[in-house]
RNA sequence: GCGAAAGUGGCGGAACCGGUAGACGCGCCAGCCUUAGGAGCUGGUGGCCAUUGGCCGUGGGGGUUCGAGUCCCCCCUUUCGCACCA
């Protein structure tokens, strides 16, 4: 044995090298093998990488390298998601500018990255908070908004009362202030909307169709939510012009409607309310107004149902029975028409209110057992909310006795006949609104003018620089700190050239990152936001893999402006992720991490003490990737000891050349390749490494040396997970050059991948009795001939005589006896 | 409340299509080496009884099967989503 394994100083020598040759950069116009291996880009914080971000990474970059060493021109390019209300927050509490403090924070996350050696493309940078990439995110909104996918609308937003500030979904807790925890008021202002519920559809076809992990699937399902059902006009007394539109997925119950409810903001609740209820009505949907969204939706078991009655009275179609129109804030007006026609009977939240206010509950639908013979004045204890072929319609006129669905149909079907009704669907997704009242995004590139009115900014003029302003505090006036930038906000109007103003909200950072993958590739171009050969090349994505806490925001947005650029003809594909892999998280100790526990895990301390190839390596090995994992100190060991036997096996003085010593060390190594293989490429990073580990013992067993042929597959197998190991090694045996260029990955013959010699598990009666060894391929009569000369076979048969034999070729063996 | 996923040694976790449960690693135990070691090497390590050997064992209970960690039904626990979506 000659020198020890020093993963600092091997690492170091590596990067520079990498970074001297500029081993990672892409020839991005003449890759004849493209593989785009994209992973989720980090929010740059002031904390620096966190062991999450490095976990993620690593994952990525191991798929990328395995996929390189297989003879494809990866590219894998990385960047910083560095606007929006993170940022901004940390720079305010800070006292720092944002435009200070930032790039530093990138600096920084630049030198950790660098040192986890992942194989960036560090030519393709991409910053969003740089004019050269937030001119495009500008671009992107001008195209939108000329195709009438962006629109201006009044909507509510957070505001504290105490900060005096809009807030973010996300700073609200509980309806709370996350600062002052000052109770959060709901205030309209005007604000850009993107119609992606124009998309909901095709967003959720082409799920059926995409490679994309199956729960990051149903939670894009969930989240666009959607619901087949009809829309319902209901009649209202005394008013002859109007009808109360509702939407319900149970049409088949509509003759259980014994009530209607408004929702407190529903245009018509004003207008119908009778006299007499007036002013307790007014009372009411003030009240409901003021509540914040977050504490009006908080669960109806922790508040009780209210509302009141308007005394007007609406006239259910089917039955032709006035009933009465309450109002109750359990209604809401994003979702369907902001009104419903409360079935009682058969909806838990109807059930609970008519209790509540003793109104008419009828049952419309049974079991189809409880058909005849049914009680009219039954009564529930619940709402029944069944409706299969299983149950049955009564009190419903000619409907009585037909099954709950087909009765959707049939109901749906007069509804439209009688013009009161149409089937219908619905989703939950609500448009996105983009707008925010903030300070550190692009400037969304609107100009209003007294004149004109809403004019965009002219393509010509892009970008519109976010200007330098000194105090970026939201203030109470709830116009965003841009205007208080005279340069910025007084400008001529494009059209007239008459005195305008600016729009002062910047855009979402989601905006951001939802075309970042676009521009990788064409970063030195200023003149297009991506290069149509390029992204004829390079995209859509290969494989994109990161957390799942992004599954509906993010991915969302992103699927949605791909289709949307693909259907102005910017784009060849309108899915931007063939492959998506979610990967687990990471806890400590069976916790989660977190500062006030004070466990969270600094990536810099470990590489220092035991090289980033070891910690890599580690995060790959104590959990299934797509799971995530425990973290215990003591297990990285386990890798630091292994990485010292390949590279002790590797550089050993007598390293022998010829074959693999034995056909089953050669068996060993083609099924160790085998394995690494499939797993590595499903992702399985944690059973690779083991099966690696597996095959080293067996390399050793009984102290013997590797010959060079047993160990150089092994090196090559190793460098996803430990690139500068690899490469050390991959010298030391005398090759010239990286390990990464080139086709190296070891291929397997299937053949030898398998041993010719197997181990049959005899049974008894089905419980495991003695093992014999018999060629592969053995037939039933041998494996029988070898099983009854077992001691251990014969003593459990007790004589008895064979009923029934079972045979599974190459496994196993039972002997049925009695 | 609804939805989803998961419960396997002291610990992290393996197990193809139902076919020898516990791979690999940590920890632990014994031995070797060493002036010494929180280093390295070798061997052992699910539980219980035992002399050969045997019984039990994948959250609990039932079932299907020659055979169940794996499939079906009921229950318990944990985690994560969604949360009055009509």
């Amino acid at each position: 044995m000659t020198e020890r394994y020093d993963p600092g100083a091997v690492e170091a020598k590596w990067q520079e090298r990498w970074d001297d040759t500029e081993l990672y950069r892409v020839d991005i116009d003449g890759a004849e093998h493209p593989f785009y291996n994209l992973m989720m880009y980090p929010y740059p914080s002031a904390e620096g990488l966190h062991v999450g971000n490095v976990y993620a990474f690593t994952g990525a970059d191991i798929h990328g390298r395995f996929k390189q060493l297989q003879g494809h021109d990866v590219f894998e390019p990385i960047g910083f998601d560095a606007f929006g209300i993170h940022s901004e927050n940390f720079a305010l509490e800070q006292g720092i500018h944002p435009m200070e403090l930032i790039p530093r924070n990138v600096a920084n996350f630049t030198r950790q990255l660098k040192r986890m050696g992942f194989m960036y493309d560090w030519y393709r940078v991409v910053d969003v908070t740089q004019p050269e990439y937030y001119k495009w995110t500008q671009w992107i909104f001008l195209q939108l908004y000329k195709t009438g996918q962006a629109e201006r609308r009044k909507a509510p937003v957070n505001w504290c009362p105490s900060c005096k500030t809009v807030l973010a979904n996300e700073q609200v807790i509980d309806g709370h202030c996350e600062r002052c925890e000052t109770e959060v008021v709901q205030r309209y202002l005007d604000q850009w909307f993107f119609k992606i519920t124009d998309y909901a559809q095709r967003l959720l076809d082409n799920l059926e169709w995409i490679d994309w992990s199956d729960s990051t699937k149903r939670l894009q399902r969930n989240w666009i939510g959607r619901s087949e059902g009809a829309d319902i006009d209901f009649d209202v007394v005394g008013y002859p012009d109007e009808r109360i539109r509702v939407f319900t997925t149970r049409p088949d119950t509509l003759f259980g409607a014994t009530f209607m409810v408004l929702a407190p903001e529903h245009p018509l609740v004003e207008k119908v309310t009778a006299k007499k209820q007036r002013a307790i009505v007014d009372k009411y949907v003030k009240k409901a107004l003021a509540m914040d969204l977050v504490e009006r939706k908080k669960a109806g078991e922790e508040r009780q149902k209210t509302g009141v009655d308007t005394g007007a009275k609406a006239i259910n179609p089917a039955t032709g029975e006035e009933i009465s129109i309450w109002v109750a804030d359990y209604v809401l007006m994003e979702y369907g028409w902001g009104a419903i026609m409360a079935v009682p009977a058969h909806d838990e939240r109807d059930f609970e209110f008519a209790q509540q206010y003793e109104l008419p509950i009828r049952i419309v639908v049974v079991p189809a057992e409880q058909y005849d013979g049914f009680d009219p004045n039954a009564e529930l204890e619940s709402a029944f909310t069944e409706h299969t072929e299983d149950e049955v319609l009564v009190n419903s006129g000619v409907f009585d006795g037909m099954p709950a669905a087909k009765a959707i149909e049939k109901i749906t079907a007069w509804l439209e006949d009688e013009d009161q009704g149409t089937g219908t669907v619905n989703y939950r997704v609500h448009d996105w609104c983009i707008s925010r009242q903030r300070y550190w995004g692009p400037p969304i590139p609107i100009i209003h003018c007294d004149k004109c009115g809403i004019v965009p900014v002219p393509e010509e003029d892009l970008p519109v620089l976010l200007p330098y302003v000194e105090n970026f505090k939201p203030d109470e006036s709830g116009v965003a700190p841009l205007a208080r930038s005279e340069e910025f906000f007084y400008v001529n109007c494009p059209e007239c050239g008459g005195a305008a103003k600016r729009e002062t909200d910047v855009s979402d950072t989601f905006l951001d990152s939802a075309w970042y993958f676009m521009r990788y590739p064409s970063t030195d171009r200023d003149d297009v936001p991506f290069d149509a050969l390029r992204t004829e090349r390079w995209l859509p994505v290969d494989m994109y893999i990161g957390g799942e806490e992004h599954a509906v925001l993010h991915l969302m947005y992103s699927r949605f402006i791909t289709m949307a650029l693909h259907d102005m003809g910017h784009l060849p594909f309108e899915e931007p992720y063939e492959r998506f892999r979610k990967h687990g998280l990471i806890v400590r100790e069976g916790a989660k991490m977190s500062k006030s526990r004070g466990n969270v895990v600094i990536p810099d301390d470990y590489v220092e003490k035991y090289g980033a190839d070891t910690f890599r390596a580690y995060l790959m090995f104590l959990g299934p990737y797509e799971e995530g994992g425990d973290f215990r100190d003591q297990g990285i060991s386990g890798i630091s000891r292994f990485f010292d036997r390949v590279w002790d096996a590797a550089t050993s003085d007598d390293l022998a050349d010829g074959p693999p010593e034995t056909d089953e060390l050669n068996q060993k190594l083609h099924a160790t390749i085998k394995k690494v293989t499939e797993d590595v490429s499903t992702l399985q990073y944690n059973t690779a490494i083991a099966a690696m580990m597996e095959y080293l013992n067996a390399t050793r067993a009984g102290g013997r040396s590797p010959r060079r042929s047993e160990i150089e597959p092994l090196v090559v197998m190793i460098a996803p997970f430990a690139p500068h190991l690899a490469e050390e090694l991959w010298e030391r045996l005398g090759h010239d050059g990286s390990i990464t260029k080139g086709h190296n990955w070891p291929e397997y013959d299937p053949q030898l991948a398998v041993a010719d010699e197997v181990d049959i598990a005899v049974q008894v009666n089905g419980r495991f009795r003695a093992t014999v060894t018999v060629d592969r391929g053995a037939s039933e009569e041998e494996v029988k001939a070898k099983a009854l000369a077992e001691d251990a076979v014969r003593r459990h048969m007790d004589g008895k005589e064979i009923r029934k034999i079972i045979f599974v070729p190459d496994r196993l063996l039972n002997i049925v006896v009695g």
